[in-house]
DNA sequence: CCGATAAAGTTCTTATTTGGAACCTAAGGC
DNA sequence: GCCTTAGGTTCCAAATAAGAACTTTATCGG
């Protein structure tokens, strides 16, 4: 079973993790709520390959979590922007940060 | 770069996600708190293979998210019981929950 | 004019993960 | 004996991701 065949799951969840049950995604979400928007910005961030980040991307738009928007005519430049269905992401973000602070702290001395 | 490789990353929420971010995983989670417990059980919820079901059995007994209890002898049995860490893990879940049923109705009937 | 740089992607090849089904083990039950 | 149950493991094929190079459109420096 492939993951996106959770979209249509009886569980609010399942169908969820279908559209951003993906690190990638989520790390995107991030990065959006830290004020981030331009494509090199994700790449650099994450550490995602660009493949990678234009695939979530699009797929992010497509769901109507993020909004392509042109922020410069010529040369033709898009930047991403959260919707509002995007900003209510925000606890679900809020919850993974609160666990992660609480339960795993960092080991070594962090690189960036 | 692996989604492993997240976890000294000096942001909790991808430390977090280095954990459990992806697909099956949280299903697992979500399994453990609506009760389940047992190795077959997740399988057929999630429909994830078995394959994949024991490698995150793994992955989140290591990580002290679960933890697996004998529930009889002989036959040697086992049954994977949240944590007091995986528990606090709930708030995540809900809002993954709330959100997915504000922002994902189902379209089709549902199958199960 | 010529080359270098920048942003936002796309394309290519190779490596890693996943999917799906079959098999294993130990114990009971028919 | 042989079938069933629970909890896995093993195998191979298929899908996904990693990493680097290349494309496009436009600006900047000399």
């Amino acid at each position: 079973m492939k993951w996106t065949d959770l979209d249509e799951n009886w569980c609010p969840v399942a169908r969820t993790l279908s559209l951003v049950g993906d690190r990638w995604t989520l790390l995107i979400l991030r990065d959006c709520f830290l004020g981030m928007s331009r494509f090199d910005q994700f790449v650099s961030s994450t550490g995602a390959t660009r493949h990678l980040i234009s695939d979530r991307l699009k797929r992010l738009v497509e769901a109507g979590i993020l909004e392509k928007q042109a922020y410069s005519e010529r040369p033709k430049r898009y930047e991403y922007v959260l919707t509002e269905k995007g900003q209510e992401f925000a606890p679900a973000l809020m919850a993974f940060r609160d666990w992660g602070k609480k339960h795993l702290p960092v080991r070594r001395a962090s690189k960036a």
